[in-house]
DNA sequence: GCATATTTTAACCAAATGGTTAATAAAGGT
DNA sequence: ACCTTTATTAACCATTTGGTTAAAATATGC
């Protein structure tokens, strides 16, 4: 049988895994499922993995990481701050677009995953904010936005990047929009985003 | 045995299974614990529902009712369209926060359903929009607002109306807030989120 | 009070599921 | 070539799970 030998066993069991836990989350996910997408044996999950908790928390993490790492970089960047939001909203609904449906995946297990497994996860590498706090008073204080709370307005930032996707079927049924219309639609909210938010704190 | 009469079986199936099934999702979910929530024998589950996916349906359907049916109630009423906007984003976020985790079970389930399970329950009742967008239209063209798309308004105003609470377990991780602090912000965007859409549109 | 219909339960069942094992195949070292 | 280690597989196992059933309890109509 000729194997493409370029891709090794354990890649293709992280592939087929975060297929699978992505598309039907932890708890309707089969690892029978997960061994038919890699091709291999059912087995070879646990020779390499050792359970099904494992593999899952391999994939969550990345998951997780590629969703979160570049919130903090961006916004305690030291770019000026209707840049820093540019930047944020472009970036980061770039990277929701490749990644469609892992919002979901990973705001539904961080709900339903025991506070251990999160701590264990997250660990205690607790993110700042402290140079957007800065930057922001700073700016009030200039006169340049009206009185915002940096709270706030991180979470108005990554509300209107992530949910769109989160409630795709919501939205293309309650609109009336077929996969293309919405498609384009959240292309123009690559830009769009960010001017909203500016133009909602801009004095 | 002091049964309380009052409470039928059925009603206290429905109940257990909306707490059951809210927290764990259709995959998580066993039928052997919602028995249990409910006081009863597992037979009867089926006695009174049949199956599993049927008393899933009574509940998803339920829960969705809960979530949808006012967006169109209030968007297409004959408010004037700040006043709209500030019902709107005040209703909602009373209905969200009396059902935090309402959201996220609908959206994941939206997601995850196949599409005839969904067409069954949603059927043919297509909302419609074509109030807002014509109070919209006339808006733009007297200079009150800027000119933006129903679409994105209604995208938004529903983001910042749901997404924080979908996501409560990443702010208040990232944000370091406690569930006490992470209420009270809550209870600030129920007036908070109105302001922000306008300030976002308002020429 | 009694026959009938409805409700409830304990015990049971078959299928599915995460995980294991023992044997086989392939690779690596010498 | 030969031995050892690593990788892979088919068959198997125990438990869980949605669902059924037959009998018991309760309510209903007369």
């Amino acid at each position: 049988m000729p194997r493409t030998k370029n891709t090794s066993t354990e890649e293709k069991i992280l592939a087929a895994a975060k297929t699978i836990f992505i598309e039907k989350g932890m708890d309707g996910a089969r690892m029978q499922d997960i061994a038919d997408n890699a091709g291999i044996n059912k087995a070879l999950l646990h020779y390499y993995f050792k359970s099904k908790e494992k593999l899952f928390e391999v994939i969550f993490k990345e998951g997780a990481e590629k969703l979160f790492s570049k919130i903090n970089s961006i916004l305690n960047s030291d770019l000026p701050l209707f840049e820093k939001i540019r930047l944020f909203s472009n970036e980061y609904a770039e990277i929701i677009s490749q990644n469609p449906y892992l919002p979901l995946f990973v705001l539904n297990e961080m709900n339903k995953q025991p506070h251990s497994f999160l701590e264990n996860i997250f660990g205690k590498n607790q993110p700042t904010f402290e140079n957007l706090v800065k930057q922001i008073d700073k700016e009030i204080k200039k006169g340049t936005i009206k009185p915002v709370s940096p709270v706030n307005l991180v979470i108005n930032m990554i509300s209107l990047s992530i949910f769109p996707f989160v409630a795709k079927p919501v939205f293309q049924r309650i609109m009336n929009l077929d996969a293309l219309q919405f498609g384009s639609i959240m292309d123009q909210r690559k830009t769009m985003n960010a001017e909203f938010i500016i133009a909602s704190i801009k004095k």
